[in-house]
RNA sequence: GGCCCCGUCGUCUAGCGGUAAGGAUCCAUGGUUUUCAUCCAUGUUACAGGAGUUCGAUUCUCCUCGGGGUCACCA
């Protein structure tokens, strides 16, 4: 059985490019009718984990992943650590040192002059003697000191490390007991009965301490795909300061869920030249194996693309529901559908969209002074009257179609274009020269606010 | 600085020894539309550089350059 785990330190929130490994971690699982768990890296205890987990639970719900089983928090398992610390004590693959942190901290400084690179010199290593007093020693392991550790990663190939120069006996558990992130990522990854462990590339370099971790418990290593990091502008991880890091923001500005996993999902990963992917779609082509070995730059015009793709294939009942965060509450509308259909395919954003019915709704306030002059004089008045006056007259109105056959009979009959009936009365409905449909709109507001905007707007500007 | 990774249009990417180097996005132009948007069509733009290997390299090897990541009693 593949089992997959998003395992995040608590930063409070979710963030885009978690997010992304999260889901590659997600589609394999799923993909192969395996587990997706959750692990909350929170051996720091400072920051509250709590609160970060939910934070994570709420964005996995928005989008629609879900993990499964109890979420792990690293905090409530020092029990578990300590009875492996003990294991690789009582079997000599770990011991206790009593460096104090001065005492380290001179020796790296000498290293650093002598340009040499700072590691841990091993003076506890094989220590027997009585242990200096006052000093709460950390544990190490035993790690080796020559040989070759190879990472066997599913993205960048087989990864050579030389152990004396990326190894010394590194911390498993401080001063005050409580073990390390590279020693517990380890033991939980086993104990979880993780099979793949798809994380950022940042943790490549951390790879070969977990399999020493690995090798020293004796457990089975698993499948590694280190995913490329995600850049920002200047080429630099992407972090806090890039704006909208945060995968609730995104909800917040209009994005669509299934917008912004189709996004991330093609940031790093493809499958030939198919852009748009449909969740089941996703599931059935991912496969880790695929992942670019480059970085990718983040920059979002795409995703406002897929974001207006999907407004515009969205079906209206499902639009509906999704633009309801926005303060849009159309459930019931009778003019629903036609309302939908007239906006759809003018937002790039639910957030956009929610405004653009607001403004078909709302009588307009003012009008835009430059169109008025162009397309308001005396000759648009009449128009505007005797078409006014035949739909007054007309009690018959609901589709947009009823309302276009009016404006044709005024234009044959007045034998004049279209666009002398059209931007009057556009300028008269909207206030403004763009916008949706004329008919539409009109069928949307009824038939007695289109003659109440229209001698609105005669009113004045005449 | 040591170690490790990476390098195809501005951006996301396809390519897996022989291609007019493909798609998408963005941008530009034209068409459709009473307007704007959509939609359709067309167009501009890329193999970091240099040596090899080979009949032939974007593809394989090496070097250079450039970018990134990481070097804690943080995760």
């Amino acid at each position: 059985m593949v089992v997959t785990r998003f395992a995040p330190s608590p930063t409070g929130y979710l963030h885009i490019g978690g997010l992304r490994t999260a889901l590659f971690s997600y589609l394999w699982a799923r993909k192969n009718g395996g587990k997706f768990l959750l692990r909350i890296e929170d051996t720091d205890k400072a920051r509250n984990s709590q609160e970060a987990a939910e934070a994570i639970v709420k964005a996995f719900n928005w989008l629609g992943l879900e993990h499964d089983g109890e979420i792990i928090y690293q905090s409530q398992r020092d029990d578990i650590y300590a009875v492996y610390i003990k294991q690789l004590l009582e079997e000599g693959k770990a011991y206790k040192c009593y460096m104090s942190k001065e005492e380290l901290s001179e020796l790296r400084e000498t290293q650093m002059a002598n340009k040499e690179r700072t590691k841990y010199d091993g003076k506890y290593r094989d220590f027997n003697g009585t242990p200096p007093e006052g000093i709460e020693p950390v544990i190490r392991i035993k790690a080796p000191i020559s040989g070759e550790i190879l990472v066997r990663d599913g993205v960048k190939g087989d990864i050579s490390f030389q152990a004396e120069d990326i190894l010394d006996d590194f911390v498993i558990a401080r001063g005050d007991g409580s073990p390390t992130y590279n020693f517990v990522v380890a033991i939980d990854d086993h104990l979880m009965g993780v099979t793949e462990v798809i994380r950022g590339d940042d943790h490549l370099s951390n790879t070969p301490k977990q399999i020493v971790v690995y090798e020293a418990l004796g457990f089975d290593v698993p499948k590694f795909f280190h995913v490329p990091m995600i850049h920002n502008h200047e080429g630099k991880k992407l972090s806090k300061r890039d704006g909208a890091t945060d995968v609730m923001a995104y909800k917040e500005m209009g994005y669509t869920p299934q917008a912004l996993l189709n996004f991330l999902v093609r940031l790093g990963w493809s499958y030939g030249d198919q852009e748009i992917f449909s969740m089941d779609e996703m599931m059935e082509f991912f496969n880790p194996k695929n992942i670019n070995k480059s970085a990718s730059i983040y920059n979002t015009e795409k995703l406002d693309w897929l974001n207006s793709h999907y407004i515009k294939n969205t079906p209206n009942n499902e639009l509906s529901r999704l633009l309801e965060p926005y303060g849009l509450l159309l459930t019931s509308h009778d003019k629903k559908e036609i309302l939908l259909d007239a906006l759809k395919e003018r937002a790039k954003t639910l957030k956009e969209m929610a405004a653009l019915v607001y403004e078909i709704i709302s009588h307009p306030t003012s009008y835009d002074e430059k169109a008025v002059e162009k397309s308001f004089k005396a000759d648009a008045i009449d128009v505007l009257r005797a078409f006014a006056t035949k739909v007054a007259a007309n009690s018959e109105l609901h589709l947009p179609s009823d309302y276009h056959h009016l404006m044709q009979e005024v234009v044959d009959e007045m034998k004049i274009g279209f666009g002398k009936i059209g931007q009057p009365l556009r300028l008269a409905l909207l206030g403004k020269m763009s916008g949706p449909g004329l008919d539409s709109v009109m069928a949307i507001i009824g038939k007695d606010e289109t003659i109440s905007r229209i001698n609105s707007a005669i009113t004045a500007n005449s």
